[in-house]
DNA sequence: ATCCAGTGAGTAAGCACTTACTTAGTGCAG
DNA sequence: CTGCACTAAGTAAGTGCTTACTCACTGGAT
């Protein structure tokens, strides 16, 4: 059990589960840079450092390892955990219906999670356009929720008069624009970041000021 | 030259430069729907209504069909004529400093162009996934120059007062954002619309609304 | 008779996946 | 502690099929 841990030699013999797991990250990267057809389970195996043949003994077929991805992606990865399930400062914020700080801190938690796993966002992206099982399921398991949870919100706070009468599923989806194409442009167009280097920070305080002003009561703006 | 338009018979046999072109489209077709490597040389003959030889007899390669196919995407597809070229409605909302105006009309030619161009995103994503060059050229050769564009008119108005003191980089960027996440959305996430089923102008006019409120001077949401 | 769009029948390399086999680790009878 | 049966980790060398790409040839229009 805690000798597992330290068996870290990657060219030595490895227990089952050892090198299954092993096979797995490896055929994640690869997935994730170059999409399913571009990857060959030679190019896995050879990254791995085993022959072809155990990564079939692993993995019944190519597809049944992308399968297993998916899997591993949707239990581990926190996509059953939720923003408002565990950042305390955005449960706080939601209480005190503290409005900039919950979209801050909803936003600032999206950007860092993006940043933090590229392979994840770039697989994604495989999924959706290749059309795999992995988009689909994220969609309906994860955006949906996220609509839902920041509508239901938006129509709390503008019962109360705080936010202007519109459909808060298109405000939802302005500001998880403003994200997810911030995260975009720093992983896929700019990676250099040529065009605009702003701290996450400053990204999620931007965007938080601008949708809540966008959407606020106060803005004399044409509604016609 | 003129009945060459007319010869619109797919199996009969063609002149060098129809038969070309039809390669060129149908691969376009092909590519964006599975990318460059799930696509095979065989599957773009047999939808061309051809045999694999005549496919090389146009193209050397797999890789120079893909060539040709960014270079007429390139120069066809209006990627050298921007909004403020053409579109008159932006050019006169500009001339009298309607922001509403210039916001909506570029928001919503934006909308319609993805909306009727899907295979173009699609192809545009799968370049930037595989780092083709197609991806490279779209964002130094328009995208930044639409940061430029915008950039340029917000820094304007910022001088007149019109635009509250902040990078307007940002602004563009979330107002992208908002313009580029729905039409993601609508083209690869969402295909139903089963969460957000708004028209185009409909999107146009709530991002332009929420961008400029979110910008205005007027509004006092926390800016600390 | 001469172009030239178009083909059938290839080739060599690469693909996912399999087979037949070897080696290293493990438990346990003596 | 040893030796041996058993199992699990691992491989080399394939399988048949697909891939990108080639070439010698054909038939109809000018």
């Amino acid at each position: 059990m805690i000798d597992s841990f330290l068996k870290c030699d990657h060219n030595g013999r490895m227990s089952g589960d050892q090198r299954r797991e092993q096979i797995l990250q490896t055929a994640v990267s690869l997935f994730s840079n170059r999409g399913f057809s571009g990857t060959t389970t030679k190019e896995i195996a050879t990254a791995s450092g085993v022959s072809e043949a155990m990564v079939f003994r692993h993995f019944a077929s190519k597809d049944v390892l992308f399968a297993a991805i998916l899997e591993a992606k949707m239990c581990n990865d926190g996509l059953h955990t939720f923003p408002w399930e565990t950042n305390e400062a955005l449960i706080a914020a939601m209480k005190v219906k503290d409005d900039f700080a919950v979209f801050y801190e909803f936003g600032k938690q999206a950007l860092e999670k993006h940043q933090a796993d590229i392979g994840f966002m770039r697989l994604l992206f495989y999924s959706a356009l290749e059309e795999h099982e992995l988009a689909e399921r994220f969609f309906g398991e994860f955006v949906k929720k996220i609509y839902d949870f920041l509508g239901d919100y938006l129509r709390e706070r503008q019962n109360e008069g705080a936010i202007r009468q519109m459909d808060p599923r298109i405000i939802v989806r302005s500001f998880l624009g403003m994200l997810i194409h911030h995260s975009l442009n720093n992983i896929l167009w700019d990676k250099k970041r040529s065009i605009l280097d702003i701290t996450n920070d400053t990204a999620a305080r931007s965007f938080a000021e601008m949708i809540l002003c966008g959407a606020s009561n106060e803005c004399k703006q044409r509604a016609a």
